[in-house]
DNA sequence: CTTGCGGCTGACCGCTCGGTCAGCGCTCGG
DNA sequence: CCGAGCGCTGACCGAGCGGTCAGCCGCAAG
C-alpha cells in the first residue's frame, strides 16, 4: 500500500493548526509558546512535537495555509474585461473583503511580511507578496498604456499606495473604532468604496466620472 | 538636596537605550532578552536592571524617546498658508522622510501600534496615533469646508489612505528593493511626489493640476 | 488471544529567561 | 585619610522554555 491517508489531516491536527493560528496572529512567533497551544487545543505539549517535529514546523504550516487562503486574491482581477476603474475598484474591495474574512491568516502572514528577519519563512512571505504585487502591477501598466491612466502616473507607486491603504486600515482597525470621525472600521465594502473614489478620480485620463 | 542631577543620563544608559530601541524595533519585545541588550551595549545584565528596574520600563523609556520624535511632524501645516495640494504633498514628504531619517524610532513605535495587546504601552501609541490623525483630519475637513476638496471625497479615508501608503510603502521598503519595477524604495521625496501627484488629482474640486 | 502500531501522554532534560543581591572600585566632600 | 555614595558586576535564583523519551491505550490484522 503505497498511497497515503486519503483522509485529510486529523481532527487534533486541525485544532492545534487552528489555535497556534490564532495565537501566533495575536502574540507573534517568538510571543507564544507550545505550552500555550497546547493548552489552547486542550492537548499535550508532547503531542504537538509528534506531529510537528519543532515550534518552527508548526509556525511553518500556519504560515503555507494562511498564504494559501490568500491565493486566488488576485486571479480574476486580469480575466475581468470591466473598465479599469472598476477593476481597481473590485481589488480593493476583494482585498479589504478577505482581510475581514480571515483576519487570524492575514494577520499572521502580514507580521511575517513586516519582520525583516532573513530567514526562510520570510521568504515563502515575499513571494506571495512579490507576485500579487507584480499581477496588479502589470494590471495597472497594461491599462495606462492603453490609454485609460493618465501616464504621470507611477504603476509602482499607485500599487504600493492600494494595498498601503487597505492593510493599513485593516492594522489599525482597533484604533480607528475609536475614531467618531470613521464609519468604515468594520466595513471594508464602504471602505474600498470610498478609496476608489479618491483613487480613480487621481488616476483617471481626462473627463470626470461624478 | 532635592534637584536631580542636572547633566542628562548617563553614557552608558543613552547606549543601553540606543542599543534596545535598535534590537527591539528588529525583532520585538518579545524577540529580545536582557542579555541581548547587555551584549549589544557591552554592558552586564544587572546594570541593565540597575538603570532601568524591568525589561518592561527599558521598553517603555525606548517606545517614550521614540514617541517623542514623532512628535512635530504633523505641527507646522497647520499653520501653513499653502493651497491643500502643497500642503498633503509636505505632509507625505515629512511623514515619508521621517520614516527614512528615524526607521528605528518609527518601527519601535509602528510595532506597538499594530500590535492588539490591551496594555498599557499600547495607549501611548494610540495616543500619539490618534492625535496625529485628528490633526491631519481637521485640515483636510476645512479644506474640504473651504471647496478645495471635493465634497464626495471622505476626508478619514483619505487620511488613512495617506497614511497607510507611507506607512506601508517604509514597512515593506526592504522588500520592493528587489522589484526592479519600484525606483523609491528608498527616496521618500520621488515616493511622496508621486503619491501627492496620485491623491491631489483624485480630491481636486474642478480643474485639473496637470 | 496476541501482536504491532499509531495517537498520545507525563515526566524529565539542559538551557535561557527576567530578576536579585552582596559587594567591588572609584570618586569626591569633609 | 576617611567613608559615603554611585556605577557597575558576577554569581545566583525560580520559572518557563523548546524538545526528548519511555511507555500507555485502543484498535485492527493475523
Amino acid at each position: 500500500m503505497l498511497g497515503a491517508s486519503p483522509s485529510p489531516p486529523h481532527v487534533t491536527v486541525r485544532i492545534i493548526l487552528a489555535e497556534a493560528r490564532r495565537l501566533f496572529a495575536a502574540r507573534g512567533f517568538d510571543g507564544v509558546s507550545i505550552s500555550d497551544v497546547a493548552t489552547a487545543a486542550a492537548v499535550s505539549k508532547a503531542n504537538i512535537f509528534h506531529h510537528f517535529g519543532t515550534k518552527q514546523a508548526l509556525y511553518m504550516e500556519v504560515l503555507t495555509s494562511s498564504l494559501n487562503e490568500f491565493g486566488e486574491l488576485t486571479d480574476h482581477l486580469q480575466r475581468e474585461r470591466a473598465p479599469i476603474e472598476q477593476r481597481l475598484h473590485h481589488f480593493l474591495l476583494a482585498h479589504a473583503a478577505h482581510l475581514q474574512k480571515y483576519p487570524e491568516a492575514a494577520q499572521v502572514v502580514l507580521r511575517e511580511l513586516l519582520e525583516n528577519r532573513s530567514e526562510i519563512t520570510q521568504q515563502l512571505a515575499e513571494q506571495a507578496a512579490g507576485a500579487q504585487f507584480r499581477r496588479l502591477f502589470e494590471l495597472v501598466q497594461e491599462a495606462q498604456r492603453a490609454g485609460e491612466i493618465r501616464a504621470e502616473v507611477d504603476p509602482a507607486a499607485l500599487v504600493v499606495a492600494m494595498i498601503g491603504a487597505v492593510v493599513f486600515q485593516f492594522q489599525v482597525r482597533s484604533l480607528l473604532r475609536h475614531q467618531p470621525e470613521v464609519e468604515f472600521a468594520d466595513d471594508p465594502k464602504r471602505y474600498s468604496r470610498l478609496l476608489a473614489e479618491v483613487f480613480v478620480n487621481g488616476i483617471h485620463s481626462e473627463e470626470t466620472t461624478g
